[in-house]
DNA sequence: GCCGTTTTCGGCCCGACTGTTTTCAGTCG
């Protein structure tokens, strides 16, 4: 039974909030949370690490410590320290601290003098009337707290990128036509294009007699108004989504774009690169003994702490700010630099439009080509070709080549993984295609070893070009199948074969970490969106944002070339 | 508990808003 790193970050993280409530030394404290962020979020797996005997402190903000505790739950899948803790302070009061406005004090408050260590021990408290006697509690906390539980689930919900998009564009909208308004934009890790958003940032700049934050917390989509002030007001909408406004004046617009994109962790890092030369940054500016000394652009505030200017989806403290320190920051890949889509549905198989009405949608994206790849006779539900569909298929796509002027269209296929690691159509046929996409969509349930076997042994079939959805994980609904990613993508490299982006805001698999892990690898991906109409191939956005996050560059992503290029290196050694 | 082109000890980012209080603690981002 191997320990994920999410399983460790969330010991860390439980361990943090019973230290907090005990009242521990806060910078221990941050330094367990600080470590559950960087086992968290990182490509690697720890329990792999440990095996290959890797030194663990190489990683940022784990020390001898914290390394020993990680070797520890790979070999056990305990954490002793925090058996020992909970002995003293029930576990559970970690849950309590999840609901809003509950923190570590009044969760402290509320376990010693009430005997609360549970959600439901809150709810009843909260029922019976009990909570508002609490010194430094009132009615008003008691109904907040009562409120808060009912839509309490325990999962904290993060919504996917496309339906933030909706909602944030709707609402900067709104703002933007408010009295004095000048900027609006949203921050957060919305910019940082994160693959879910949990609440919405949104940063403005304004005349001093504008009006906006009362325009804002007028919003007809506004559930309730959660704080309200001059510069700054919170709101859950309708959806559940939560959105921060912030006004700034024009001089500090740079710095509080900085300080409100986040991430936390990288705005700490560069505040402390600004203590050491004796500034304080702060969401107003940077400051040089009372002085301000910059603010008006991000590039300013970069400026005052000897970095180059670092974008916004690498501000995850995940190793650029030594990047920059070292003038080795990646330059991202664009959405421009994308030649075609490798990845593409028509109502052949399960799409809403034609391969014609895809290359037209296509051709205005200014693609070069476009890869229709089908689903095999496997994918019963999808409508998926068998032998004889596929020939008439590659017919149709030739003559419709035949017609077309600005782009062409590529013979391909989603050929299905079968269990056995074989593909689901015959060489025969697939020997005639251009281009072949393999993607697994049953039996996502192997245990670790076989499902790792089963997708190497698709790729020793020399038609194998790109492996679809690596992960088939769909976010927020269900997670990956349990595979070595790592042995994957080397196993790729060695075959010259090649792993997909799935650009798909549902999908985006690979995640960041995986396009990171690919990029130390060596291995190159191809950015595609599953497009099953012609607007969804405007996913690609989503797709670069994810491999923004991941450091790739044009160079990383196969689909930047032409496809004469292309072409060459699909050939299998 | 981590970290070090000032440090192996002594630092550790900074401000807004709310509710409960009469000047501030707690929480959040």
């Amino acid at each position: 039974m191997t320990i994920h790193n999410s399983e460790i970050a969330a010991a860390f993280d439980r361990l943090a909030d019973l230290l907090e409530i005990e009242e521990a030394n806060p910078f221990r404290v941050r330094a367990y949370r600080n470590a559950a962020r960087t086992v968290g979020g990182y490509s690697r797996s720890m329990a792999d690490m440990v095996d290959k005997g890797e030194d663990l402190t190489e990683l940022p903000e784990i020390g001898k410590d914290l390394a020993q505790k990680i070797t520890t739950m790979v070999k056990t899948g305990k954490l002793p320290l925090l058996k020992e803790v909970e002995s003293r302070t029930p576990g559970a009061l970690s849950d309590l601290m999840k609901i809003e406005g509950l923190g570590p004090k009044r969760v402290k408050t509320l376990y010693k003098q009430l005997h609360i260590r549970s959600i439901e021990d809150l709810k009843r408290a909260a029922r019976n009337g009990k909570i508002r006697e609490l010194e430094g509690f009132g009615e008003k906390t008691e109904e907040l707290i009562k409120q808060r539980l009912e839509r309490f689930s325990g999962a904290e919900q993060r919504t996917k990128l496309l339906v933030a998009q909706e909602i944030a564009t709707a609402l900067v909208d709104y703002l933007t036509k408010g009295k004095g308004v000048k900027n609006v934009i949203i921050a957060g890790s919305y910019r940082r294009c994160k693959e879910t958003v949990g609440d919405l940032d949104i940063l403005l700049t304004a005349r001093q007699d504008s009006t906006v934050m009362k325009r804002f917390v007028d919003y007809d989509e506004v559930a309730e108004v959660i704080s309200r002030g001059k510069t700054r007001s919170t709101v859950r909408l309708r959806s559940g989504m939560h959105v921060d406004v912030r006004v700034v004046p024009d001089v500090s617009y740079g710095a509080a774009l900085h300080y409100f994109t986040g991430s936390k962790a990288h705005n700490i890092a560069v505040r402390t690169l600004g203590v050491k030369k004796g500034y304080k940054i702060n969401e107003y500016g940077v400051f040089k003994n009372d002085k301000r000394i910059a603010g008006k652009t991000e590039q300013e505030v970069y400026d005052t702490v000897d970095l180059p200017y670092i974008e916004p989806e690498l501000r995850e403290n995940r190793g650029e700010i030594e990047a920059a320190k070292n003038h080795k920051l990646p330059r991202l890949i664009t959405l421009k630099q994308i030649r075609g889509d490798l990845h593409a549905h028509t109502k052949a198989s399960d799409g809403h439009h034609s391969l014609k009405q895809m290359a037209d949608a296509a051709a205005q994206l200014g693609y070069e080509y476009l890869a229709i790849t089908e689903h095999s006779q496997h994918v019963t539900i999808a409508n998926g070709l068998d032998k004889r569909r596929l020939l008439q298929h590659i017919k149709a796509v030739d003559k419709l080549n035949e017609q077309l002027e600005n782009i062409t269209l590529l013979k391909s296929i989603e050929v299905d993984i079968m269990d056995d690691g074989s593909l689901d159509l015959p060489d025969s046929v697939l020997q005639k295609l251009d281009l072949i996409v393999c993607s697994i969509h049953y039996n996502f349930n192997l245990p670790r070893q076989k499902q790792t076997e089963r997708i190497l042994r698709a790729m020793d079939n020399p038609n194998f070009n790109i492996l679809g959805h690596p992960s088939g994980r769909l976010i927020n609904e269900r997670d990956a199948y349990d595979v070595d990613l790592e042995k994957v993508m080397q196993g790729a490299k060695e075959r010259g074969c090649f792993l997909e982006l799935n650009a798909h805001p549902d999908r985006l698999d690979l995640t960041d970490d995986g396009c990171l892990l690919a990029k130390q690898l060596g291995l190159k991906v191809a950015i595609a969106t599953d497009a099953h109409s012609t607007s969804d191939l405007e996913f690609m956005r989503f797709g670069i944002g994810q491999a923004r996050r991941g450091w790739l560059e044009a160079d990383d992503v196969i689909n930047t070339r032409p496809w004469d290029e292309l072409k060459q290196l699909l050939k299998r050694n």
